[in-house]
This record gives C-alpha cells, structure tokens and sequence, in this order.
RNA sequence: GCUCCCGUAGCUCAGUUGGAUAGAGCGUUCGCCUCCUAAGCGAAAGGUCACAAGUUCAAAUCUUGUCGGGAGCACCA
C-alpha cells in the first residue's frame, strides 16, 4: 500500500465514522502534512468541522477535542496506523507503522499511472503549446510557453493520461507577413534568392531564424516611416491568405524553414509535437465554411441589420456588460464578409474536441532522430496509408499567454453554445504572465531605452522591435558556463562526455528557472538569476540525483538488494531507527510524496508546485546526505535503513525532474 | 469607464480548496572539505503578510471598501 492509498483508506474510515457516530455526512475532507514531524505524518483538522455541523443539526455544542477521541478509535484499528494523537483544540495526528510502511513500499513505482499514458482505449487530452509565429527566432517568453506545456504533457501522463501535442503554426498572418515584406521590397529577394540566402547561411553557421528576426525588426522599424511599404503588408497578406500564387509559395517556404528552426531550438530542450496544424489548412479546407453553417443552425450567432455592428454576424456575450466604447457581443465576420482571427479560433477549437465534423489531411512534418514522427496538415490528399487519428481531445488545453484571456473566453462560450454537452469544462485555457525583461538586462541586450522605459520596472519583450533575449543563445551561454565548471570537476572525462553533461545541466537549469515561478507571476528576466547554478535551480536538484547515484555505484553490487532483505526481515529494529531518527523517515515521507504532488500540480494545473517539491526533495536528501555516511555505517540495519532510504528518495527525484524534462547527467 | 491579476524579509518569489511558531533562494555576517563530489551543509540577522472593516473556534488565504502596480476590453492577430 503506498501513500496515496493509505490517505484515502484514512481518509474513508473519517468520513465514515463521521456518518455512523455523529450522522454527518461529509463529501470530502482536509488532510494535511504536520508542520513537524514529531506532531505526526497526517494530520486531520476535521473535528472542528463536525462540531459546527453537530451544532447546526441538533444545537448541541459538542467540544473538538472530544470529537477527536471517537475518531481516533475507529482510525487506530487500520494495521499501517502506529497510534494517534490528538494535539491542540483538537487535530487529529495519524502516525504510521514506518518500518512497515517502507517495508511495504520497498519496490513501489513513484509513478504508477504513468504506463496507463499509452493506453489507446483511454480518453486523449490535447495540450496546444508553443504556437510561435514562424517568422522569426524563439525568445525566452516563447520557451517559457513551450516549457510549461511541455511539462504539463509529462505531468499529465505521469497522472496517466493520454496525450497529444500539438503546436499550431500561424503561417498565413500578419507577422509572417511582414518578414515576406521584407524579403520582396527591402531586399528585392526572389524564392530563388531566399534559397540561396539559405544554403549560403548555412555554410557561415548562421541559423535563418536569426537573419528574419533582424529582418523583421527592420520591416517594423521601416513602417514607421515608409507609409509605402506599410501599404504592401496588407496586400501581401491577402496573398498569402488566398494561396495559389507566387508570393505565398515564397511565404511558405520562409514560413516552413522558420518552423524548422524553432523546431531544432525546442528539441534542445527537450521539447517535441505530435502535429502541426497550419492555419493555412484551416483556410483551405474550409473550417470555418462549416462551423459558421454550424453556428447559424444552432442559432447561436446573428445577423444585425441596424446600429454601429450592421451587416456583421455577432455571438452574443453578455458576460461582459457593453458601453458606448465597447460591444458587449464579439463579432465573428466582418460587414466585408471576412472572419475574424475569433471566428477562426472557434472553428479550430471545434476540430480540436472532434466537434466540428471534418478533418485535416495529413502528410509526415519530420522525424526525429530517435524515429518520432511528427506531422503536419496539408491540403493535398495523405499520401501515408497509415496516418495518426488527430484530434477530438476529451479536454483541450490552449497554453496561451494571460493577455489572450478575453479572446480565449470568448472561443470556450462559442463552443459550449455549440455543443452544451462537452460545455465550457472541455477547453482549458492554461494561461500565464509574460517574461519581461528588467532594465538591466535590456541595456545589456544593447538596447537603447526611452526615457519612459527607464522609470519602469520591467520592459516587454518585442519581436517587431528585435528586443528579447534568443532562446538558443542563451541556452549556448548556459552550457558555455556549465561546461567550464564541469571541465574543471571531471577533467578525467572525454570532450564529448563532458559537453553531454553541460548539455543536461544547461537545459535543467532554464527549464527549472521558467517552473519555479508560478504561472500568473511576470517573470523579469535577469541574466545573472537565470545563470545561476546554485541555489533554488536545477542544478541543485540534478546535483542531489547525482550524489545518489554515485553511492550505489561505490556500494557492493548487492548491497541494495542485502539493504531490502534487511528492512524486510528485521522490522523491529528498522523501526527503533525510524521511530528515533525522524529526520530519516521525513525525507521517507517526503519522496513518497509525489504522486500526491503531480495530481495537484494537474488539478491546479501549476507545473510550479511538481518544481518546489522536487526542490524541497532535493534539500531533505542534501541534509540527510550530511548528516549520515551511508557506506561506511557500521550498524547493518542502519546502514539498510539508510540505504532503503536514499533508493526511495532516488526514485522520486528521478522521475519527479523527469517529469519536468530535467535528465540527470553521469556526473557533475 | 468596465473586467481580470498582483501587493508577503533588503531583492526575487512560495505559501497546498481557511488550520499548529508565515517559508525558500539570493544578498549580508559567522562557521564546516583526513570522511559516499563543497554546484554542498550549519548558524545568525531580516515580517504591522499594502491599509481598513467584516465573516469564523481559527484569516496571508474568504467578503466589502481604499490606496498602489500590471494586463485586457477592435469589423488586429
């Protein structure tokens, strides 16, 4: 029986006990962790609880701690319970049978449900993320979109379910626009041209992302002053929006080898897709032909005739009161006939529940190095016999950045007045803070600031402006500065070994900077907070992992083996060690904990609470490692004890920094 | 004008659907490598949880108001 069992057998027999002594029903309880040890493994503040409820019901007034007693009969005669106590106005303390407990839980998974991820017959859950405009490099605030979905996916399979990735790529917007601008009026390029910009790029070692995000920053720069060229960026994206025609294949063209790039920069970090779904598909095949005759059927949207929206299709949306600036209804197509990016959305968000009654067709994006595929939609016929059933998510979740907020509830309203069944409750927007950057590091990006720059705290990042920092060059800074330390601790290593671990360690400490925070706070971008390798980072919590690591391969080759056989037979003695030593069996309790952590990290959908406990984790092993010499223990059961112990701490951390796609490096 | 988010140690942030003495990292000061890797460990200092009222046995957490900061409210995407 592991921890999570235990709890919900516990807390069970309250809820059941609550119901037969005292005839209260209650539909769920609170349990929380003791702030010490000494007070007990789990605690249960129920009783002053029931005695408001026996008060309502009957107006007796019934004391707490008296409550407590007839709880705690009933809770004592489970076998994993060693005694309870019941402290202050009237906690209930639960302590374990410790010796039995690990005992029990020698060869337990810290992830038992994440196998169930695989499972076909399972329910699919589709998490969109990244979703960068392609036409320019990835900038820190877009990793920092990519990385919470990412380990969001993971933290989702590792509650066991299923999961599809998908990224969608804007390739026929304004943005991808303005770089086409660009290549056709300040440069005068052909496709042609652009192809031979591309290998000649390639050969001085300079990605093609990089040359568009300087080139875009110059298009919006130029706007500013050319009326012109300002002229041309709405008839290159009607272009582009039609297809079929000389400009949209180049766009295309610049569009897929941007969505290469920033590819290639995700995989760095670990970080891969199921498909890409094009807009321009969207487009093409007609999506919103179909979820407008959708809407129009289901009366969900109307046609207005008179006042300031006359001859556009509108969906009410009462939620938001209306004034003399503002619509209190969102409109879906313009009196020109067009959609709105909204409508759009809808239409996409439709096909994404598998409510919208048709489907892309699919052609093979690329594959990994390792043979994952990932696809992407296309207009032609598939050419695969075998391709992947996308779509139709049970629940979507959009990892959108907080500004989209009103936009996202306006697509959530328009599919549940679609389909009231699936309801608001199937589109999740999985919303955060922008990463900004602080005035410092603005300044050290040789970026001249306004003067109104200069008074604020922090200053947004802007493509259109080429203000950001690169996610790949900050990833090169990272392993540059891993490298060093790490050719300094292990000089013994190869290059290429070496370079590996700098690697690990690079992308554990960005991945780990972007979880720690919560997703509603602004990160402000400091270099050197970002740099950093001790303290609250990665590097800690791989660093830990490691020390582990290297202890079992300095032990004797059975010696977790002897260690379990130990536990299991002399639980007498494993238990004195446990019951005296709490600091051992805290950091027990603590790593038989992350079940627990990752089904409120889903619930809560905050990837940061898996990063602060992985962390907390990392500290209780780095105390305990201190404090005991694990090999050179002379007490046989001891030395099991401890040994039992950092084996269930090394599992935890494993797959808790797994779940945050942080690897553990050989060495450190 | 309306809506949403935020205000916690010098700085950056946590604070688990209201619970026991409000925590962590950085920075500062002082200790710890004869011992499984010091990217580490220990100790000290540092708080009117923006302010006010209310609900409750119990409030950093819930309600209302005030002040301060951020974002959003297009026939843009």
């Amino acid at each position: 029986m592991n921890l999570s069992e235990i709890q919900n057998t516990l807390r069970a027999k309250v809820i059941e006990t609550a119901a037969q002594v005292f005839n209260v029903e209650m539909e769920q309880i609170a349990a929380e962790v003791p702030p010490k040890t000494e007070l007990g493994d789990l605690a249960f503040p129920v009783a002053f609880e029931l005695a408001k409820q026996i008060k309502q019901q009957t107006g007796e007034k019934q004391n707490p701690r008296n409550i407590a007693e007839q709880l705690k009969a009933a809770l004592e005669t489970f076998d994993f319970v060693e005694k309870i106590e019941i402290a202050g106005p009237g906690y209930l303390n639960v302590f374990y049978k410790r010796a039995r407990f690990v005992a029990a839980n020698l060869n337990s998974n810290p992830l038992p449900k994440l196998a169930d991820s695989n499972d076909e017959s399972k329910p699919k859950i589709c998490v969109e993320h990244t979703s960068v405009n392609p036409n320019k490099a990835a900038h820190i605030g877009h990793v920092r979109n990519s990385v919470l979905g990412d380990t969001f996916v993971r933290i989702l399979q590792a509650n066991g379910n299923r999961v599809e990735v998908q990224n969608y790529i804007d390739n026929t917007g304004v943005q991808v626009a303005d770089v086409v601008v660009g290549f056709i009026y300040l440069e005068k390029k052909s496709l042609e041209d652009i192809k031979q910009l591309n290998a000649d790029l390639q050969e001085k070692g300079v990605s093609f992302d990089y040359y568009c995000w300087d080139l875009y920053a110059k298009v919006g720069q130029e706007y500013q002053v050319n009326e012109e060229l300002k002229a041309k960026r709405a008839e290159v994206l009607h272009l582009i929006e039609e297809g079929g025609n000389e400009t949209a294949i180049l766009a295309d063209y610049v569009a897929t080898r941007n969505v290469e790039c920033i590819l290639n920069t995700m995989e760095r970090f670990g970080i891969r897709y199921d498909l890409l779904p094009r807009e321009s598909e969207i487009l093409h095949l007609k999506f919103w032909a179909k979820a407008f005759d959708l809407m129009k059927q289901l009366g969900v949207i109307h046609f207005e005739t008179t006042g300031k929206n006359a001859n556009c299709w509108v969906m009410p949306f009462d939620d938001h009161a209306g004034n003399d600036d503002h619509e209190a209804n969102k409109i879906l197509v313009r009196s020109n006939g067009t959609v709105t990016y909204t409508g759009k959305d809808i239409a996409y968000q439709l096909w994404k529940l598998g409510l919208l009654g048709m489907d892309f067709n699919y052609k093979l994006f690329s594959t990994y190095f390792d043979g994952k595929e990932v696809w992407t939609s296309t207009t032609e016929e598939s050419d695969h016999a075998s391709v992947p059933k996308f779509g139709s998510g049970e629940t979507v979740y959009n990892v959108i950045d907080t500004r989209q907020s009103y936009p996202q509830e306006v697509v959530k309203k328009g599919v549940s007045l679609i389909s009231p069944d699936k309801g608001e409750r199937a589109s999740v927007h999985l919303s955060y803070e922008m990463v900004a950057l602080s005035p410092a590091a603005a300044e050290e990006l040789n970026f001249q600031l306004s003067d109104e720059d200069k008074t604020r705290t922090f200053i947004e990042m802007s493509g259109r402006k080429g203000l950001g920092v690169k996610a790949d060059d900050l990833l090169n800074r990272l392993e540059k500065n891993a490298l060093a330390e790490v050719t300094k601790r292990n000089t013994e290593l190869s290059p290429a070994v070496q370079k590996d671990i700098a690697h690990k360690i690079a992308v554990g400490a960005l991945r780990y900077f972007l979880l720690k925070f919560t997703r509603n706070t602004v990160i402000v971008f400091d270099f050197k907070e970002a740099l950093a390798f001790e303290g609250e980072t990665g590097a800690y919590c791989q660093n830990a992992t490691v020390r582990i690591n290297s202890i079992f391969k300095k032990a004797e080759p059975n010696a977790l083996e002897n260690a379990f056989k130990i536990v299991s037979e002399k639980q007498i003695e494993a238990a004195e060690i446990l019951n005296s030593e709490t600091e051992i069996w805290s950091l027990i309790s603590l790593a038989s904990r992350l079940e627990e952590t990752i089904s409120s990290a889903v619930s809560a959908t905050e990837p940061a609470i898996l990063a602060k406990y992985v962390f907390g984790l990392a500290k209780a092993f780095n105390l305990f490692y201190h404090n005991h010499k694990i090999l050179i223990e002379e007490n046989e059961v001891k030395k099991a004890v401890l040994l039992v112990t950092a084996e269930i701490t090394r599992r935890s951390l494993t797959a808790g920094l797994n779940t945050m796609g942080i690897e553990i490096p050989e060495r450190m």
